[in-house]
DNA sequence: ATGGTAGAAGGTCTA
């Protein structure tokens, strides 16, 4: 079973390089971030049209998440719970959809970006974490094989950007950001491209700007985290790098995990 | 230090 997560920053813009993607890669489930679009404007036909089926929460001009599979997707979550698991605080940021697809419990997370740091957008970011690192609690409780997969806009270490330098004050390399995700590993989330591939870069997100892409400087935001259940049946994990190198490609890239299911 | 690019909009805001 394949699942991938692919942050493809605008999904009307994007539409052939995603269908390409989804025939050539062809995911069990894909879990989109920003795509920029309200539930009703998803190009939801276009996609049905080719095999998949397809689930959203989306919102005007701004992030918005989906999932996207070849098999049924039941018991869908729209939006995180409060830090109590209450629904009282529904976010009116669209960013955090999960469902249970093959019996594995999958969540397609946009994390808030942060910036600039400090202010009120870094203290949303945190707030943010706490309620996923809550959450994700209590899917381990579940003690179903879990797969947290999207765009964390936090870089976890050193190695995962060019230049640690130019980073420093950036919201997604902050102590307080790398620390709360870090709380995701104690819990028992295992980060799937590091256990593969333990050293040495895997960027999966490059800037438009300043040649970025064509200079390898990157940054890796994009993470697969699996709960014990899930690092069991892990057989693979990888960023491909092909789809950033397209026309009118993402920014991001597609990143992903085959579990032995 | 600044500005460089892209997407959804059809304003700027976000990244």
């Amino acid at each position: 079973m394949k699942i991938a997560t692919f942050n493809i920053n605008g999904v009307k813009a994007r539409l052939p390089r995603l269908l390409e993607w989804l025939d050539e890669f062809q995911p069990d489930v894909a879990c989109l971030q920003e795509i920029k679009s309200v539930d009703e404007n998803f190009p939801r036909l276009e996609i049905e049209a080719a095999g998949w089926k397809v689930e959203t929460h989306g919102q005007k001009s701004f992030n918005g998440v989906a999932l996207i599979s070849k098999h049924e997707i039941a018991d869908i979550r729209r939006g995180l719970p409060a830090l109590d698991g209450s629904e009282e605080t529904e976010d009116e940021q669209a960013r955090y959809i999960e469902a249970t697809i093959k019996g594995v419990r999958i969540a397609s997370i946009y994390l808030p970006n942060g910036n600039p740091q400090p202010g009120p957008k870094f203290d949303y970011k945190l707030a943010w974490m706490d309620r996923l690192i809550k959450q994700a609690e209590r899917l381990l409780a579940t003690e179903m094989p879990v797969v947290l997969a999207g765009d964390y806009n936090v870089i976890p270490e050193d190695v995962d950007c060019y230049s640690p330098s130019a980073w420093v004050d950036d919201a997604l390399f902050q102590p307080e950001s790398r620390a709360k995700l870090r709380t995701l590993t104690y819990l028992g989330y295992l980060d799937a491209i590091r256990q593969i591939k333990p050293a040495g870069p895997a960027f999966t997100f490059w800037d438009y700007q300043a040649g970025a892409w064509q200079k390898d400087n990157g940054i890796r935001i994009d993470h697969l985290m699996l709960s014990p259940q899930a690092a069991d049946l892990l057989k693979d994990a990888q960023v491909d790098r092909k789809p950033r190198g397209k026309e009118k490609a993402s920014d991001h890239t597609p990143v992903w995990v085959e579990l032995d299911i």
